[in-house]
RNA sequence: CGGGGCGUAGCGCAGCCUGGUAGCGCAUCUGCUUUGGGAGCAGAGGGUCGCAGGUUCGAAUCCUGCCGCCCCGACCA
């Protein structure tokens, strides 16, 4: 992709709505724009943002074994005031009516409208278990939206649906979850710390939020040290297998981690020693919650089991909000320069930069790599514009793409590019015929 | 919803107190010179001063009402 060509409206200077740093970041790179308290234009940029975050959850939940579908945004009230929701879920729900006067609400989740397809659909035990998901966009009419898309009113959630027959087979499903969220988020370079919380309006009994720490994070979290020395990468597993299944849940809810809801001082100086206790703030990126037949019953979702009887399906439900981690990943991977993007979630794997353009031999050398890294499979912005050396490595490294390519008369001299890495400023001297396999190879890895 | 603040050019702001018909920086456009960390010179374009009413010879400025946005608190992916 030539910059030229490309739609990046970047600002010159910190917009003064923006109060925490990814909401800053997000405004200045270009990558949303704000069309009303809490509602988001995505640009270019951060669009290409949110699909990768997309991709990534979507190939973790079908690799888990949950099926995707799509659901309307829409809903009508009558789903709604079946399950008593209708009412209890206040004026954080957007009512609306059509042209006969049907109410309608824009969807803050999914429950009801999926435990009543399934209602429809499944008659037997033998079609579960069943786990369905979406990922659309939600409405929630916060009392105070704020921090960009971090607490937006519109927002995109991943939101999946178990249904079980036993108790039993919806806990593993449950667990299932827990396991692909840790992979999920370990996919995007994240650390996200499950801890046992409360389960709100949703209901149920069983739940656990997904935290990354972040100073600006919404939420106090006091949790065991010992978090950071598990190993968060993406670890195999078979997801048929219970067993091993509930050791992984075990293994990362035994330590001490809490949310100030949840938080017992005293069980936290009992169980963790002094030296290993870590209080601080995190953003909450996913939870999940097993609620049994609280859906299933009213909305009819009952089938016949084994034994000729019937019985309400055990459910859950397990979200995680797409566009939120988008501002979340910037609060946790930045510096003074701008945002650094962990690879799997950047907009672009690489930024070349053409210090002067309209030399021949710079606009030459830049052409035939930006040919060579897109041939190659390489996601590449290339910097072909007319400005100043100095804007564009400013521009560069506020966009943040994980390697840059710096390619002017001083290098071309001895044959070689400049390959920076956003993370660390380190910097190597690459021939250029090497240029496009160098980083190849890095991407991969 | 309670408390605080803001709305003037694409962005950041001044002007408002003390009414006289709108200005600065950046950005944008043209030309020339520059070119390895946000260039210089010369010129140019761009504004319903959030909206509505009122006071006045005259309102960005004073008065009233409304709308929008931001920040702090109680709720949430």
């Amino acid at each position: 992709m030539r910059l030229s060509r490309f739609f990046l409206p970047v600002l010159r200077e910190d917009p003064k709505e923006a109060e925490i740093v990814s909401h800053r970041l997000m405004l200045r790179t270009g990558m949303i724009r704000q069309e009303a308290a809490g509602i988001y234009s995505w640009l270019p940029l951060g669009f290409r943002v949110l699909k990768k975050i997309e991709a990534i959850v979507r190939r973790e939940m079908d690799r888990a074994g949950a099926l995707e579908m799509l659901m309307p945004t829409l809903q009508p009230a009558e789903l709604w005031q079946r399950s008593g929701r209708y009412d209890d879920y206040g004026k954080e729900m957007l009512r609306i009516s059509d042209r006969h006067e049907r109410d309608l609400l824009y969807g803050p989740t999914n429950e009801e409208m999926v435990t009543d397809i399934v209602a429809r659909f499944v008659q037997s035990y033998k079609q579960l278990p069943l786990n369905l998901y979406h990922i659309q966009w939600k409405f929630r009419d916060e009392i105070r939206p704020r921090f960009g898309v971090m607490r937006g009113r519109e927002f995109l959630m991943k939101d999946a649906y178990s249904f079980d027959l036993t108790r039993e087979d919806g806990e593993h499903a449950y667990n299932r979850m827990f396991v692909a969220y840790l992979r999920t988020y370990a996919a995007m370079g994240l650390k996200a710390i499950p801890m046992r919380a409360e389960t709100g309006p949703i209901g149920g009994n069983l739940s656990h939020e997904f935290l990354i720490l972040a100073d600006t994070g919404e939420s106090q979290v006091y949790f065991d040290a010992a978090f950071h020395e598990k190993d968060w990468r993406s670890f195999s597993i078979d997801y048929d297998d219970r067993a091993a299944v509930a050791k992984v849940v075990e293994e990362f809810t035994t330590m001490y981690a809490a949310t100030e809801e949840m938080h017992d001082a005293a069980r936290f100086e009992q169980e963790v020693p002094e030296e290993r206790r870590v209080s601080g703030r995190g953003i909450e990126v996913g939870h999940i919650f097993f609620f049994g037949d609280k859906y299933t019953k009213p909305l009819g979702a009952k089938v016949l089991g084994p034994d000729g009887r019937e019985v309400y399906l055990q459910s859950g439900s397990y979200g995680i909000g797409v566009s939120r981690l988008a501002g979340a990943i910037i609060e946790a991977s930045h510096d003074d320069a701008g945002i650094i993007w962990p690879q799997p979630v950047a907009p672009f794997d690489v930024g070349v930069i053409n210090l002067r353009q309209g030399d021949a031999a710079c606009d030459a050398a830049c052409e035939k790599l930006h040919t060579e890294l897109e041939n190659a499979g390489v996601e590449v912005l290339y910097d072909d514009t007319a400005d100043r050396a100095g804007e564009k490595f400013t521009r560069m490294d506020l966009i943040g793409l994980p390697w840059q390519v710096i390619i002017g008369p001083r290098g071309l001299k001895e044959g070689v590019a400049e390959v920076k890495r956003r993370a660390d400023g380190a910097r190597e001297n690459v021939p250029l015929e090497q240029v496009a396999e160098w980083l190849r190879q890095r991407l991969q890895a």
